[in-house]
DNA sequence: ATATAGTGTGTATTTATTACACTATGGTCA
DNA sequence: TGACCATAGTGTAATAAATACACACTATAT
């Protein structure tokens, strides 16, 4: 290694796809640009990433300003390099996607930054004409989420702490858009063992309330390695 | 969309993973590099993805200029963004890895470019020491490859047109690390009918001569879609 | 002719997946 | 307080897939 190298800068930004969970519905975040190019049109979150942070802390900070939490469970995507994606010239987007307990942030308003106009939650099947190539950018998250589902426990990073099988049920519902059968997913999912039975049951419901379950993280880990493979079961 | 805005520029690099499978061992394609940073190191075969050119575009022209071959599988992996990762400030490197028929290419000899002193393939479980996050970026590949091996027929990308039974198993083996049962593997890979039986015979061996087999391509096709699943046995 | 090295085959057991329908419970409202 | 509503919660039989396991066959080389 030499020392008097040219100094390089790399430009480039990140986007992120934050889904939330609400009401049997899958839903997005999205933005009202307040800025060129784009100007009024709904986008992803993201912005330029500094010279001096890693891709996964700008991530994190604008899953931080979009929903003032941390720790959020997100993964990287995929890079689009397409030419003609920004008017600014070619700049890449390393996308990313997040999973969010979207009851947590219920009582919260969603914050508006200098970016964005205002941010609101798009319920996924519904949404409107993107910025740059955003939809693109959603629907691969979709096709990702939609497949790591099947072999690693990340539903539970969009459920509240406490859930029932019915709601942990709608959600693969919503996420593989079929319906599945009761009694087969209670006995898959309850065979994994990666759920704790506890003594409560949901409240303020005009019915019989279902027992509420929460996941068990010592068993939750040893299960992302060996990998659960949920059925592909096509009944209706 | 406004006009007047300033010109960004977007510099990064991509470095591609080359898998090759030969003589049942796994190998992968390293270059010495001839300039700094890191001269006469081992390295990933990559550079500077230019301001017109896609970033598959980029790596078709590194595996273009590795192996002098086109149409090679390939497949975006993660984008890299360390703040340490290049000494000359941070370069964020989009990886991708590439499948590759190694036999095709024996009577080749690999190339060297300006940037390489020599193009080596290296067997992937007795690798030198690598420059910047290198090895990182292959650990990374495998175990990729690993998985998606168990969904979607990639492995064939690695072996000649015709093949036998026996060296798509040690193909199988060698990518997962593990002996497989013969008589199981025959039977679930020759149930998911996407191998044709060809007429044809190994030639050249002092011991009787196993059928050769092609992929069907229209069968390959809807497996594609319908995701196949192999097996994780645990026998040996 | 025989040694060698790898090819090719079948079955029984276990486990996972699927299909399918009724009773139980808690709350509301008349 | 009883009827009603909406959802919770439960079991079994049939089918399909995964696993464990061992020996006879064949082409060639000597």
């Amino acid at each position: 290694m030499q020392s008097n190298l040219p100094h390089l800068q790399s430009t480039f930004t990140t986007d992120c796809v934050i889904f939330g969970f609400h009401e049997g519905e899958l839903k997005v975040l999205l933005i009202e640009r307040n800025e060129y190019p784009f100007k009024g049109w709904w986008a992803l979150p993201g912005f330029f990433v500094e010279h001096n942070e890693t891709i996964d802390d700008a991530v994190k900070r604008i899953l931080y300003e979009h929903t003032g939490l941390t720790g959020i469970y997100m993964e990287q995507l995929y890079t689009f390099g397409g030419l003609k994606r920004h008017p600014q010239g070619r700049i890449i987007t390393v996308a990313y996607y997040a999973l969010l307990r979207l009851d947590d942030l219920k009582s919260r308003p969603v914050p508006i930054t200098d970016f964005a106009r205002q941010a609101v939650w798009h319920p996924l099947n519904d949404l409107p004409e993107l910025a740059f190539d955003h939809r693109h950018i959603i629907d691969k998250s979709m096709a990702k989420v939609r497949r790591k589902i099947s072999y690693s426990p990340i539903a539970f990073e969009l459920l509240p702490e406490k859930f029932t099988l019915t709601q942990l049920q709608q959600l693969y519902e919503a996420i593989w858009g079929r319906k599945l059968d009761k009694r087969n997913f209670r006995k898959k999912m309850l065979n994994y063992n990666i759920l704790k039975e506890l003594p409560e049951f949901q409240r303020g419901v005009s019915y019989r309330a279902a027992r509420l379950y929460r996941l068990d993280k010592r068993k939750y880990a040893r299960v992302f390695q060996n990998e659960m493979t949920f059925s592909r079961e096509t009944n209706g």
